[in-house]
DNA sequence: CCCGCCCTGAAAATATCTTTCAATGGTGAG
DNA sequence: CTCACCATTGAAAGATATTTTCAGGGCGGG
């Protein structure tokens, strides 16, 4: 490579947004080179002429822009701004659910949804934060006509768990994957030979051994100020989704109806003006 | 935009990388339609011109790779393939955490903490998913040592809010922002005095008549498959939870004891083989 | 000091992009 | 139903950007 176009790939190197705006005349009299430098470079620089070199350039930009966006990885200090925050969370939140996207087990998932399809009944077991998680979950099934129930007492869950049998499904909602009173009545729908699906961020906990199915959640970093039923409520959550979506999928000719049914029933509720 | 615009328009957003490659007499072809109504296309989107469109769609093409953004704009389909819809979701929903992040007022936010912070009392209404949000709100606010409540039941809610008083908070949770059961209480709150605060998808909706402090979550689009319902919860979440880490943060002294102290508290749930 | 090779940029040639303008087809008033 | 009008469209001219060509000139070897 010469001397002047070394010039002009350094100039690239050095700042490849910035050259992605210029034209081949724009970037010469930069380099102080000429035009036919320039694509002569480009053309050592292995692209067919000076375009192309230019649209890869904008590329790159583009893909170290994204790059360093989520460059707060930081965690979240006492002293951050609202602003910083805001963002920490809002990216913290994004890299839960890529995680765990990433992690999930689809077979596991579709043999799940395959239960819950045709499950007569299906209990779910939460605790604390894992409690709201599971009553989101029956609230959706509960829309597109599935039976199902929440249960957060442990002893109202084990008592409806030993009322299960084959062809129900029971699912167990904990972080940690050893939450002893989510534990319990997993293990008693799994005696009665329920169908049982554990969501947890350790697939190798105590619950595992009790589950015929685990969706296994992103077990993220948490910090002093964002403690993990944080961010494992964000991974439960969309695992929960997928659930949803699937059995929605699968019983799309009596979904779909349900689904508008109760938006129907609501529609008043929700303003008064329309009328009923 | 006109018919042979939306052809070419629709060209580019489906294959941003392959128009990338295309010059615009290419592209016109492609597109069956002429170099002029490319470059029309080009202005409309809001380029100077063609030149200018095909390197943004070479570095937006460059991010999908590297986000690993799967068929962006692709809506879930009831034939999608079970990791076609865990891939759907997870990047629906990061996107709606973006357009919150993107779209939350930090002053009206620093507001509504700052009234937290000083609060007597901190009623929480929300009915339906967002019942579960304001729920999740709660149990926060509750391990660091507020006192707060969560109502879903629209007498009890009002029951309650008129409780209220001067240097209470009064918080309202409606995607929809025209719930009427949770509109009411917000309003006998605020009529009390108390300082209120709603997190809702319209801001411009007949709550905002009440709410001191108004945080906006994404009006997210929804699809048949998945109601608002969903993306209005993720939404709500990040919202809660910036409000909690704002809370958290400007009361750390108290916070941080607080937080250890219900975690220390359930240790022995977690995990019996730890002791008590 | 001279020769010849290779680097270099000015300018011509080409490709690409932009603008203009007339033809077309659709729409609403008469 | 007809006409006038306007929006839409593409062909072609015009402008700009890119590529190629080619000649001047620096530099090492003879």
């Amino acid at each position: 490579m010469t001397r002047s176009m070394q010039r002009v790939a350094e100039a690239v190197a050095q700042d490849p947004a910035g050259c992605a705006a210029l034209t081949v005349t724009a970037l010469a009299e930069r380099t102080g080179t000429s035009e036919a430098t320039v694509v002569r470079t480009a053309r050592t620089l292995g692209y067919p002429g000076y375009r192309d070199l230019r649209l890869a350039l904008a590329a790159l930009a583009a893909q170290q822009a994204a790059g360093r966006a989520p460059a707060v990885t930081a965690d979240i200090a006492v002293d951050d701004s609202i602003i910083d925050v805001v963002a920490k969370l809002a990216h913290e939140e994004q890299q839960c659910l890529a995680d765990t996207a990433a992690g999930l087990d689809t077979t596991q998932l579709e043999s799940a949804i395959a239960a819950l399809v045709g499950a007569r009944r299906i209990d779910v077991y939460g605790i604390g934060a894992s409690s709201l998680v599971g009553q989101d979950l029956v609230q959706k099934l509960l829309r597109i006509g599935l039976i199902a129930h929440s249960h957060s007492d442990p002893h109202l869950a084990v008592t409806n768990a030993v009322q299960l049998r084959a062809g129900d499904v029971a699912i167990a909602i904990t972080h940690s994957g050893r939450t002893t009173d989510v534990i319990e009545p997993l293990r008693a729908a799994f005696d009665q030979g329920a169908t049982t699906v554990a969501i947890t961020g350790r697939p190798d906990g105590d619950i595992a051994q009790y589950a015929d199915h685990i969706l296994t959640t992103s077990t993220a970093r948490e910090s002093e100020l964002r403690p993990a039923a944080m961010s494992s409520r964000t991974s439960q959550l969309l695992v929960v989704d997928c659930l949803f979506i699937g059995v929605a999928q699968r019983t799309y000719e009596t979904a779909a109806p349900a689904l508008s049914a109760s938006y129907e029933a609501l529609a008043h509720r929700r303003d008064p003006r329309a009328g009923r």
